[in-house]
DNA sequence: ACCTGAACACCGTTCAAGT
DNA sequence: ACCTGAACACCGTTCAAGT
């Protein structure tokens, strides 16, 4: 719905060109993109690929070994975009209250997802993509450290109530993929079209969780 | 893992008996079980199914009209088992607390999924079954209103912190929905071959923002 | 270096025909 | 009533061969 093109340039400018220059690599992950927007991951085939960008059924293979390949590298822009959200919406709060870091990142990570539905739809699918070979478990490790790190401070400061950190982590980390996905799966109905308001809903019941735990 | 099989009686007693009278559909309902139980949803095939159960490719057509009718049938079951998890819970329940009723939907969700994570994972799969067109969206809408009446109830008696209730409706449900997805999705690292721990974990949790809600 | 064409072993689904 | 066998139009993937 609301992915912004990347890579769209370089297209087939010539047709019958036989691709011996064009950037199939990236023309291979727009058409999947295009595929999944249109009826999910288990629409993506390799050979409507390879029709969609005027080659033969074989040459995507050149550039992915395998459908999962290609899917993860789907993946893995999706989770470029992710931890870009992520680092946005951090600068945008108080630089020392790891409390509103700590939001920031639920912040960022609701914003990446309602505004970019087909790539959190792939970064979700773990049994179509890899999510192990690939940079895609280190770097959603690294977020978490980040949250696991920013909880400790915030109780070294005294600013959240006592109790259990990895509970409250974990607690905010559900609550705020739960409103993702029951979003992404429509079931906000009355807020269907209205993504705005999923997203000032959603932070809302985030900051309510999170001055739940405050001191 | 866990799933009891519940008909997995009148499997092929005799070989070559050309299924003449044997229970088919149960079979391939077992059947298609086994394979998500092993790969997934995707690795459910029909031809598969067919060769499992000793029968022509064809075959499991005079029982489902269409693969996705045949993981609906799945579906149903997962919503059956999933309703009377519901209903143990809340029996165990004071009866005359709206409170306690509530928590006690979240838990008997939780106990379900954890307890059933193969059929947690097909009614999860909307793009694979058909959700609208079946009796699971009735029952599922049933138990959404269940908590909306127990929600106003415990507002109307004072039980809860004043606030939006579908704020805190919303916000249980994406919890336990989370928890559950990340359960199954093995994000749990620590607890991985320790269900009751997860049980009890994510049941702490609820508990938590439940008693953060009340008055 | 990059792509084609043909091939292989799979799919879901349909349909005439068998018992 | 229930199943088979063959067929159709699809898959992912491989590999020799072309430019």
């Amino acid at each position: 719905m609301n992915e912004r093109p990347l890579n769209r340039g370089a297209e087939k400018t010539r047709r019958n060109c036989h691709y011996h220059h064009g950037d199939l690599r990236n023309a291979l992950l727009s058409a999947a993109m295009e595929l999944i927007e249109a009826g999910g991951i288990e629409n993506v085939s390799m050979r409507e690929i390879a029709k969609m960008t005027g080659v033969s059924p074989a040459a995507p293979f050149r550039h992915f070994p395998t459908r999962t390949a290609l899917l993860t590298a789907v993946a893995e822009e999706a989770m470029d975009r992710f931890v870009a959200c992520i680092e946005a919406s951090m600068h945008e709060c108080v630089e020392n209250d790891p409390l509103q870091q700590f939001r920031a990142i639920g912040v960022g990570f609701l914003r990446w997802a309602i505004a970019n539905p087909t790539h959190f739809q792939v970064i979700s699918a773990r049994s179509a993509i890899d999510f192990e070979n690939s940079t895609l478990r280190r770097r959603n490790d690294a977020i978490r450290t980040r949250m696991s790190e920013l909880m400790q401070e915030a109780a070294r400061r005294k600013l959240l109530r006592p109790g259990d950190l990895g509970r409250y982590q974990l607690a905010a980390r559900a609550m705020v993929y739960g409103l993702a996905r029951m979003y992404l799966d429509g079931q906000f109905s009355s807020w269907d079209l209205d993504e705005t308001k999923a997203l000032e809903e959603s932070v809302a019941i985030l900051d309510q969780y999170i001055s739940s735990i405050s001191a």
